[in-house]
DNA sequence: GAGGCTAATGACAGCCTCTGCCAGTTGACA
DNA sequence: TGTCAACTGGCAGAGGCTGTCATTAGCCTC
């Protein structure tokens, strides 16, 4: 996660504003060219040129092509981790992240809302699951989230990382099913954000019992 | 995985021989380059320039300049796939994951010696693990090859992967801690093989307890 | 409210990855 | 040996990204 900043409406000088202004429209322009027409179809040009502003001045705005494609990612991540902190320490860790994850996903709207249309957030994330390079980033940013996981599991808990690797070893396997549902809901027609929670939800509850090893028929799940 | 195709011995014509040699030596000095200077740190024209071929020629034999520090893994995981598909069907699919990875990893040397030393093939792995976008794309591979091993569990046992989650399920958390491991490997001390796969060993011992939730003191593992 | 200060921008040159194209060279094979 | 096909080199160019520098435009003081 970059820095979690978020557009932050100071309500100061013009020429603030006028920043918020050039800002926000990169960020809509580019993630609606990289939506319909695709990531790597979408010259960085192009966008700039939409904008009326020149193409260095879009990477004063953004360190990279890519950076503009995560930037309401980056707002989710940052709103994941403050719900973690907060879930009272008698849960679990696992139960702790579940609710982290679903908490947050319900309560980031708004937020996102101030910035582009929640539907537009939803395509984007398709998006980036059904684009290579993106996905690639994506993984290994995931990975720095599950750190910071890792973290502030290990402090509610009252374990030291370096040298118990539960904490990373559940928020690893918890993040496994993340993306795997992730995953399926990018390729699957429910594009709503309820069949994505819903989907979670089901697929955490089988974790458990997966790995536990009886994988006799009962308890099979719904067909997503 | 691209394609597992191996610079296999055809020991046919003088033109295939001397292909081979412009391929070996390209993959060589590539990967000492990247280890030695960094991957970002070297250009292609550096490496075509230290083989004695154009530019061009580098891009004939790899598709990109990723493309070849990842040669050898890809190897590493056509092995795993292999090993995975003949395990006895009485293991349980964790075990028999597990056994998969330790077994090819003890196995492949000779076939990795056949291009570059083991040694700079370890190096290699630890430059990814330590380059973002290596991680990145690193990542991304990973979970094609988890989307190729829920597969052959499925198949083993005789699942729908479409319906049935826990196949996918079990190998999501399954790589989730063989990447955890995977990385603090490449940041400790310990360069040799064994070190990985001792650390590799114990840490899967610990997912299945770790999950089930009891996180009281007993059972703590040895600090890596 | 005019002028100086500084942040923001535009424009240009340049590096690096990667691709298409075409001409030249070199094994392969009859 | 001569023809054919494969391999190569070199060039031009697109696209992402950076450094630099002159110009513009808010901002702040007097």
């Amino acid at each position: 996660m970059v820095d979690g900043q978020r557009p932050v409406r100071h309500p100061v000088g013009l020429r603030e504003l006028k920043k918020q202004r050039t800002r926000d429209a990169l960020l809509r322009v580019a993630l609606d060219l990289f939506t319909t027409r695709g990531y790597e179809e979408t010259t960085v040009d192009e966008i700039a040129e939409a904008v009326d502003v020149s193409q260095r001045t879009f990477f004063r705005y953004f360190a990279s092509k890519e950076e503009a494609a995560f930037t309401i990612q980056d707002m989710v991540e940052t709103h994941f981790l403050a719900e973690l902190r907060q879930r009272p320490s008698r849960e679990t860790p696992f139960v702790a992240m579940r609710h982290a994850v679903l908490a947050s996903w319900s309560r980031i709207n708004e937020a996102i809302e101030a910035l582009i249309p929640v539907e537009l957030h939803l395509r984007t994330y398709r998006m980036i699951e059904s684009t290579p390079s993106l996905l690639a980033a994506h993984l290994r940013r995931a990975t720095e989230l599950e750190e910071q996981a890792a973290l502030v599991i290990a402090e509610r808990e009252g374990l030291d990382v370096e040298s118990d690797p539960r904490p990373r070893v559940a928020v690893a396997a918890f993040s496994g099913v993340m993306r795997v549902t992730g995953r399926l809901w990018g390729q699957g027609q429910e594009t709503g954000l309820d069949g994505l929670l819903e989907l979670t939800q089901s697929y955490l509850d089988q974790l458990v019992p997966t790995l536990a090893g009886d994988w006799s028929a009962r308890d099979q799940p719904p067909a997503p």
